[in-house]
DNA sequence: TTGCAAATGATAATCTTTCTCATTAATAGG
DNA sequence: CCTATTAATGAGAAAGATTATCATTTGCAA
């Protein structure tokens, strides 16, 4: 097989760590992700895949995510739309939440340990552990007041 | 048309106030969705709405949701699992969140001011107003201590 | 270097939701 | 009550996203 031209990214790192096999193809989409700080949904991984490496397909690419999210390594994020949306999975600091634009659909993050807190308590109060939180507000940019 | 052998419901009242055409399909619908305290999904909605009244065909049910979540008399919800689920819209008591169960998948309710006003805040503080809240958080019954 | 299990590419199948269009029914006005 | 108008419905086709199939290719352990 033909060396990439890219170096190997934090996420082939991660897939490798995993004991998953280390494939060109993953190896692209591992660095395709890295390098996108939004939330890309399949179509525009592909998209960004291919110009890395044109030895792709979007099959390859469903089926990478998929395996990504399985095994951590990746979030899914659902902002409506129809289409799953991706981000890598923060290791580090704690979750974010998002807060979308109604006007333009733009994403903007926010963390909130307060919030943070809150559901933990409120899911603990109701007798469960808190595995997953989905949140994401959407809101409409208030005009300046003067 | 036949007469229906239920009376009108809530929701088949509020269809009227909106000026939308009272069918006998939507009458059976609203009658159906008045009568469930569920998040039933549109394959559900049909089944209990075929029992009513045999007129009746997916493609109104999809119809009709669709109708009435624009007109604010139900609010969709996404849980996961690709298909969307429905509940009448609260119009009295304040929003409520969900909670999953993450081994039964049973979907339980609940309200909390504190979360309402905090999410109002901080999304306020980010310079806009709020327009949807989409949250659900998936749980695990703890073990009890003993 | 080889062998083999696992991954890939191309495309078919699936699943949910929306659309099309001929037929039917609700409602306003007489 | 009757009729006309206009919107709603039923059946099925179409669309859009994701997953499955299967022959071929490839990573990687021996
Ligand atoms: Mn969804
Ligand atoms: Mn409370
Ligand atoms: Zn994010
Ligand atoms: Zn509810």
């Amino acid at each position: 097989m033909k060396e990439p031209t890219f170096p190997d990214s934090p996420l082939a790192d991660l897939c490798r760590e995993r004991g998953l096999k280390l494939t060109g193809q993953r190896r692209t989409i591992a660095f395709v992700l890295s390098d996108s700080d939004d939330h890309p949904d399949v179509e525009e991984l592909y998209r960004r895949a291919v110009e890395v490496d044109p030895r792709i397909s979007i099959a390859t690419v469903y089926r990478t995510v998929r395996l990504f999210e399985e095994n951590g390594i990746l979030q899914r994020r659902d902002f409506g739309g129809g289409r799953a949306r991706y981000e890598v999975a923060d290791g580090d600091h704690g979750d974010h939440y998002h807060l979308i634009d109604a006007d333009s659909g733009k994403v903007i993050e926010f963390e909130n340990p307060e919030l943070d807190a809150l559901l933990d308590n409120i899911v603990r109060e109701m007798g469960y552990d808190l595995v997953t939180t989905r949140l994401s507000v959407v809101g409409r940019r208030k005009a300046k007041p003067r």
